[in-house]
DNA sequence: TTGTATGCGTTATCAA
DNA sequence: TTGATAACGCATACAA
């Protein structure tokens, strides 16, 4: 509660407060007596500088806010858990928003970060949102933003993300040499790298393999409502099975497990009757029904490296021009894909 | 960055800063006309009032702080899910700090969170946490503290959490039911009302229904060092399984899947070998191998409670003494438990 | 090396 | 109804 402030340290050492200030603040000019007396009173009933003030006076709150599109969501998870991390280490708080998949909320998510005074935004944007006018207003203002995860050429900052062509093609590549070649896509709908770079992965992979490509075989879903999820994912999948592919690969961690669901309640058996592989990055992929084959995204690592571009960002440290890092992915076989 | 400021608004208007401000708060103390005027002007150059001035006038930040033991948790992601939709409809930002069962980092976490002005605290205490003194200093202050989940006796302050012994009664009156009597109880080690209640429960319907308890097929497990569980577990169930219990019912989320893994890599077919039911919300329940039977607790429901009744704390609200509430946990059953 | 004074943007108290 | 002024706690330019 009633937390001690500079003037009551000043008062009770009889010095001014600007004095402890500069104790506090370990600055040069200060004589070694003093800054231990202060350092000492301090310590004792313990200081705690008041954030508010000291962000009203600097003009930064040590705070950065990360729009994501739900927490609810292990990959999400992770991903935050490397953000915290970093910043955890260096001082700063995070703020999480969620967007929902949501265009609209993703926009108050991010003028409501922005009111709040955070020093800098992270952002993987919806599936929703094609319109990044309200990001790009922020990049020109000068305000550090980093994309991650999901990113789009149409901004021009820092990126951090997986390497959606490499992992579309190790899955797509791994399918061919298990000897299929009838295999469908299915991706989230969305104009984000993401989902026309795991399609342009499978395409290589097919190319780079003699398998002709079939458009048929690729579906884009509608994965931003929730409660329609389920609903457009039947519908996708029961026209891919209509045409009797022998192999699926699903391109987001939700595709994967919904997919999986979708076939085991229609009695499929996998991969017998059809093959799987999918992105995901849950831990419980070795115990799936049947253990789903899986490209993993280094997530924690994603989350980790784009909170410390951010924050040397925020601090102004010259990091040179907006830069995209791609983060291997990791091929991850198991039954849902074997012969 | 450069956001427009009361005194802007003020010199354009030629009315004062106070004036501005009172139009802008809807003092009843304004004429309708200068109101308009202001507000048609701060909305025109979208003003958004400088939280850290008025959180330093006011003394309040409008932020509450969350310390969970690991983000990377779905049942945790649930309830912060729920803690985050009430925070937000009420204008409250979060700050979401994570333990990770450590007991020295669940009091660094306390006291940044104070330090950083949170208005309120809601914790769900680590498992490693047996003395808690650093709450109950925060609560001898009348600082708001809610407990949400993992709940204490040592503390008396509102609780949120489900009913444990609820939901370890049913999950092995249902086992019972099942015709299973040799039925084997292990759980996280912990002092929290958790492991207690749920031991609790499994112990009121063995009795209930004439099955003579037996202190060897109870086995409390280490899972605080994520370095050092799946070594726990595997010791744990080791010594259990030298017993050949007809049935495990697992305590808590981590548990029930670290146990069907291990179950499936020493090829135990379950539930013709053994059957199991746990504590778990992980949407991916029915599409394990083979589908986990599960004790499904309110977890939105509880963060969405907790959240709301520190809100109410934190505005002053007289909600009374402090009380805990139970929610009720649901019984899933699914094949890992059926004959 | 230390002290004095000012201002960050807001709200609240007092006068007008 | 409005305006002038002080104060929240801190950091800093300037004076001593």
């Amino acid at each position: 509660m009633s937390n001690i402030t500079l003037r009551d340290i000043s008062k009770a050492l009889n010095i001014s407060v600007s004095t402890v200030s500069r104790a506090l603040t370990d600055s040069h000019e200060i004589g070694e007596e003093t800054k231990k007396l202060v350092l000492a009173y301090a310590k004792e009933h313990n200081y705690v500088p008041n954030r508010m003030a000291r962000s009203l006076k600097v003009g930064k709150t040590k705070s950065i806010g990360v729009v994501i599109c739900s927490i609810d969501n292990s990959f999400v998870a992770q991903m935050l858990d490397g953000i915290d991390q970093i910043c955890t280490e260096s001082g700063y708080q995070i703020i999480i928003m969620q967007s929902k998949e949501s265009y609209e909320q993703e926009k108050a998510c991010i003028n409501l970060l922005y009111a709040s005074g955070v020093d800098g935004i992270m952002i993987s944007p919806s599936f929703q949102t094609t319109d990044f006018s309200h990001l790009k207003e922020l990049q020109s203002q000068g305000f550090p933003v980093v994309l991650f995860d999901r990113i789009t050429e149409e901004l021009n900052v820092h990126k951090v993300t997986a390497n959606n062509i490499q992992g579309a093609y190790q899955a797509t590549a791994h399918l061919i040499s298990s000897g299929y070649t009838k295999i469908a896509h299915l991706s989230s709908k969305s104009t984000l790298a993401m989902t026309h770079e795991r399609f342009e992965g499978y395409k290589q992979a097919l190319a780079a393999h003699q398998v002709s490509y079939q458009e048929e075989l690729v579906k884009f879903c509608n994965t931003s409502d929730p409660q329609k999820v389920d609903e457009n994912v039947a519908k996708a999948m029961n026209e891919l099975l209509k045409l009797q592919p022998q192999a699926i690969f699903t391109a987001t961690d939700l595709l994967s497990t919904k997919v999986l669901a979708y076939l085991n309640e229609h009695n499929y058996s996998i991969p017998e009757d059809i093959s799987l592989i999918g992105f995901s990055n849950s831990d419980l992929a070795p115990i799936l029904n049947p253990s789903l084959s899986t490209v993993r995204q280094p997530s924690k690592q994603i989350g980790e490296l784009a909170a410390q571009t951010l924050i040397n960002l925020v601090k102004g440290k010259d990091i040179g021009p907006a830069e995209t890092i791609l983060l291997d992915t990791e091929l991850q076989i198991r039954k849902s894909s074997s012969r």
